[in-house]
DNA sequence: GTAGGGTTAG
């Protein structure tokens, strides 16, 4: 009470001195812990809104947000919701207390609230600024709540103030959450208003079709940019060339990584990088190593991604020792090894069985300052357990909770798998309810672990069942599970069934192994079932897929035989 | 400090 006192006293010396010093009684009596009232903060932060103190009144209102400056006479809602009561204040102030509040919300990580403020805002007939709605979209949409930002978009884009920005954002949201097609009603919206989309518009959408596997709607929106004299950059190039090699498309990436040269757009790292990328995925570890060089030459500094794809090109071709010096250059080329570069090393060693080696390298990493992550124990759990080290497993598992790191689906798929491995079929369904326990979900991998399990075992009944349960979970099995069960079948001699299998993955868009068609082919030859042996040996030549030689005895055996 | 690109783990 006695505070309540000292603040009113204090208000009529604040209100004779000029804003900043009327701030610096305010703050240094908030912090002796005076007790402000409604009052004495709605002046302040009149007084320094209206001297065109946005700064200070914005750190005021962060303040008051996180609870830095409080008040048993107020909360933080009840002082905002006076703060925006329409009374007399001059109209601009209005609009930008309101903003002022917004931005905070916004700073503060604060959604919701954000929203709601806004939602106020405009409820009043006042307009907001295009900088206070587009951070108001950008944290939305960060925050998960797209359709939120959709909405609010949607339903206020007429009382709002939009630039090219709040549509570039809505399109990078749209894109990010995988609605392509409203990314294209945005750029519509956007054409339509007459504001011309620049190029940061049409790279964003590009890379969303790309992401999103439409890459042949990216090639268009390329050429459309052209039409309609919108520059490419290195940004539009870089992009496109990254989706073109994601989807497979390695002949049209570098026709454009050329026509991007010819054309005098420079490539970059980023540019490098994806092509590298691209070459070491392909197993052309020396076309990588030329563009590593020609970066060099033509002064591009390479980057910690650089160095990381070319580890981890070498480490998939088992060059590990390699990868591990040009880690060594790395450092002496004055960068140093992040997270990805530890992983991908340590995945290496452990690919090639040797467990000293990663297990050292691990140390080293904690040593250097690099904290491991949950993907770190799950490659090493999984090196370990590849070499079938339960004690390495369990010490693993045992450091890793120990950090605060809870076992995610990765690492009891790497556990199950083990077990399924080493026959232990009971042991890993056991692991798989204690995931269901830890509130994991199963996904499709971890289903495929344990589809492999009852096969091995020859428990084809359970298999099929759990298999026709995946379509009631929404789950589409994938090509490692059709062709586990097909070779279920085949062990079983269920040659129908497993041929049925082995349609269905055709029409689902999947080709099945080599040895998925020789096992069917085999045993639908020990059924006599001829004709159908005939068309599948056909489909597999045709895909390119090599017969086993027991196969061609059988099939010309019975040529033989029927002439 | 409002929108755009590249690397790892089942």
């Amino acid at each position: 009470m006695a505070q309540t006192q000292q603040a009113l006293i204090l208000l009529p010396k604040m209100v004779k001195s000029p804003p900043l010093k009327a701030l610096s009684l305010f703050t240094s009596s908030a912090l002796q812990g005076f007790q402000h009232t409604h009052q004495s903060i709605s002046f302040i932060l009149h007084l320094l809104i209206s001297s065109n103190l946005f700064s200070h009144s914005q750190s005021l209102l962060l303040k008051l947000i996180s609870g830095q400056i409080s008040s048993s006479s107020f909360t933080p809602s009840s002082l905002f919701h006076e703060l925006t009561q329409p009374h007399l204040d001059s109209f601009p102030t209005h609009v930008l207390i309101h903003e002022a509040i917004i931005n905070a919300h916004v700073r503060s990580q604060l959604p919701e609230q954000a929203l709601f403020y806004f939602n106020q805002m405009i409820g009043r007939g006042l307009v907001p600024g295009s900088n206070t709605f587009n951070n108001l979209l950008i944290l939305l949409i960060k925050s998960n709540f797209f359709e939120k930002a959709w909405r609010v978009f949607n339903e206020t884009k007429g009382n709002v103030k939009l630039d090219v920005y709040s549509f570039g954002i809505m399109i990078k949201g749209c894109c990010e959450v995988g609605y392509l097609d409203k990314g294209f009603e945005v750029l519509g919206q956007m054409e339509e208003m007459g504001l011309s989309p620049n190029v940061v518009v049409y790279t964003t959408l590009i890379d969303g079709c790309c992401k999103n596997g439409d890459i042949e709607r990216g090639k268009q929106l390329f050429y459309k940019m052209g039409e309609l004299d919108v520059v490419a950059n290195q940004y539009t190039y870089t992009v496109l060339i990254n989706g073109f090699f994601k989807m497979g498309l390695k002949k049209d990436g570098i026709e454009l990584y050329e026509k991007m040269k010819l054309t005098g757009i420079v490539p970059n790292v980023y540019t490098y990088n994806s092509m590298i990328c691209r070459c070491c995925n392909d197993g052309k570890l020396n076309n990588a190593f030329e563009l590593f060089d020609e970066m060099r030459e033509r002064g591009v500094a390479c980057n910690v991604v650089t160095y990381n794809t070319l580890i981890g090109g070498l480490c998939q071709e088992r060059r590990v020792l390699e990868a591990e010096r040009l880690m060594c250059r790395m450092k002496r080329d004055g960068l140093s090894p992040n997270l990805i570069s530890y992983n991908t090393l340590i995945d290496g060693y452990c690919s090639i069985g040797n467990l000293d080696k990663a297990s050292s390298l691990f140390n080293q990493m904690k040593s250097s300052g690099q904290s491991p992550s949950l993907a770190t124990y799950n490659i090493l759990i999984a090196g370990f357990s590849e070499a079938k080290n339960s004690a390495g497993v369990t010490d693993m598992v045992r450091e890793m909770e120990a950090r605060g790191l809870s076992p995610s689906k990765v690492t009891y798929t790497i556990l199950m798998d083990a077990l399924v491995r080493s026959d232990n079929i009971e042991k890993a369904f056991q692991i798989y309810s204690s995931m269901e326990k830890a509130g994991l979900v199963a996904d499709i991998y971890i289903y495929g672990v344990l589809i492999h399990g009852l096969c091995v075992v020859g428990d084809m009944k359970e298999a099929s069942k759990l298999f026709k349960s995946l379509d009631e979970m929404h789950l589409k099995p994938n090509d490692v599970i059709y062709n586990t069960m097909i070779y279920g079948y085949c062990k079983e001699g269920s040659s129908y069934r497993a041929l049925r299998l082995l349609k269905e993955m055709g029409e689902n868009g999947m080709v099945p192994n080599v040895a998925s068609y020789n096992s069917t082919i085999q045993i639908l030859c020990k059924d006599e079932k001829w004709t159908e042996a005939e068309v599948l040996l056909k489909d597999m030549i045709e895909l390119g897929l090599k017969p086993s030689i027991s196969i061609w005895n059988m099939i010309s055996k019975a040529r033989f035989d029927n002439v």
